[in-house]
DNA sequence: AGCCCACTGTGGACAGACCACACCACGTAC
DNA sequence: GTACGTGGTGTGGTCTGTCCACAGTGGGCT
């Protein structure tokens, strides 16, 4: 086994083991090194893949937040890991978009069928008054529609499903822009939008699960297809 | 952006532009460092990313297979992520179970909506007879396990479902492994899990899709559950 | 009391060196 | 002529040492 795979185990270990939780900081590369016998490079190998994998953040400085402090964000390294290999060729943009649709809407039919505050969708609301706005510039409505979306799928209360989504969205988010582009009119386009995305979070408001899934389903598959990004 | 990120940046846009596809070499640690003016070091932790990500393999010595050979593994990087999350305590094992009855479900009912050769479905058989033999043991049934579901979701057709389910049997193997040693009655258990394998196979090769898919939820969710991996 | 600046700990980056390894081609022995 | 052994060569693996940039911190100066 290599240095910097036993420096991953070790890191392992302790994560599993709860020696550092979220927040909390590595000791420092050089410390590390010292206490597990190898040299700082190996050390620093096995931060950059946890770095990488969305486990831990590293900043230069001092006090706290500088130092490899673990985060939890899973999106990261599912999505760098995605985005990757759609590059690499490996991944079809078209095995995205199919598990981008299953997995989004049944995130959204979990929405719909679990009880929660109706105050739970403010935020989202907001974002759909946003984007009505007249005028509102694509780059600009696309990242709405990412929180849109990413805020639906958290609903569903699956943190696995809502990564992955989070991920392959930003694995294929120069396609989505192209495409968003390439659209013949993107007013209508984006005023058919908004009134989907209304009947979607209206569907999940009443609790209506199987149709906030199939109207997802709909939205999205809709959208790949006018932006040319869908063989189905 | 650090060093190493632009080098990353450099190698990805060749992947995407397909100066590298897979099978082939990317050009040695040093030259690549030499080429982009940046040390060593550098390129290495570029490269060791990529590697975790599944999208190359590295190998000393010389000749054909040494160096940086580009693959496509997506699931190793997927499963990498995912089993590093579930150890830091981000990702709880039920929402790992809850993603993947519904991606297998849903692969195995897209298997038996397209047709194909009946003969793609021997290699399954072929594991189902021998994961039948009284007195397999433990760890090389699970092994067979994974086999089968993964044969079975390869059929499917969605390669990044694939390499997602590929990557969580992976994350959760050890979980796998510890419940699967504290059910009541292995031999019991492994007959019921046998039977059940071939109900699926047979509806699948019948192209009952419905059939299929309603088999392979309650076959997981039945295994999670006696193994006590899942709440519901 | 307030401000400034040097100190200190951190990651970021580099240069250079040595090792282990695997292939390959050359040369030798049969 | 063939088979075997052996050194050459290119590769990643690893370590050491060094310097830099950065950010907080505390002491000293104004």
């Amino acid at each position: 086994m290599r240095t910097h795979e036993r420096v991953l185990a070790r890191i392992e270990e302790g994560l599993a083991a709860g020696t550092w939780s979220p927040g909390e900081r590595l000791p420092a590369e050089r410390a590390l090194a010292e206490e597990l016998g190898v040299s700082r490079p190996s050390v620093r190998e096995a931060i950059r893949i946890l770095e990488a994998m969305g486990i831990v953040r590293t900043a230069v400085g001092s006090g706290p937040g500088a130092g490899a402090t673990v985060i939890d964000r899973p999106a990261a390294g599912l999505g760098a890991a995605v985005r990757l290999h759609v590059a690499s060729g490996t991944l079809p943009v078209s095995d995205v978009v199919r598990t981008r649709v299953l997995l989004e809407a049944n995130a959204v039919r979990d929405a719909a069928e679990r009880s929660f505050d109706d105050a739970a969708l403010d935020p989202l609301r907001e974002l759909l008054k946003a984007m009505a706005e007249p005028g509102f510039g694509i780059d600009e409505f696309l990242a709405h529609d990412q929180d849109l979306h990413l805020g639906l799928a958290r609903l569903g209360g699956n943190q696995l499903v809502e990564a992955i989504l989070s991920g392959m969205r930003a694995a294929v988010a120069s396609y989505v822009t192209t495409g968003a582009r390439a659209v013949e009119s993107w007013p209508r386009t984006a005023a058919r939008l908004c009134a989907e995305h209304e009947g979607i979070v209206d569907a999940v408001a009443r609790h209506d699960a199987a149709e906030a899934e199939r109207l997802t389903r709909a939205h999205i598959e809709g959208f790949y297809r006018e932006a040319g990004l869908a063989q189905a």
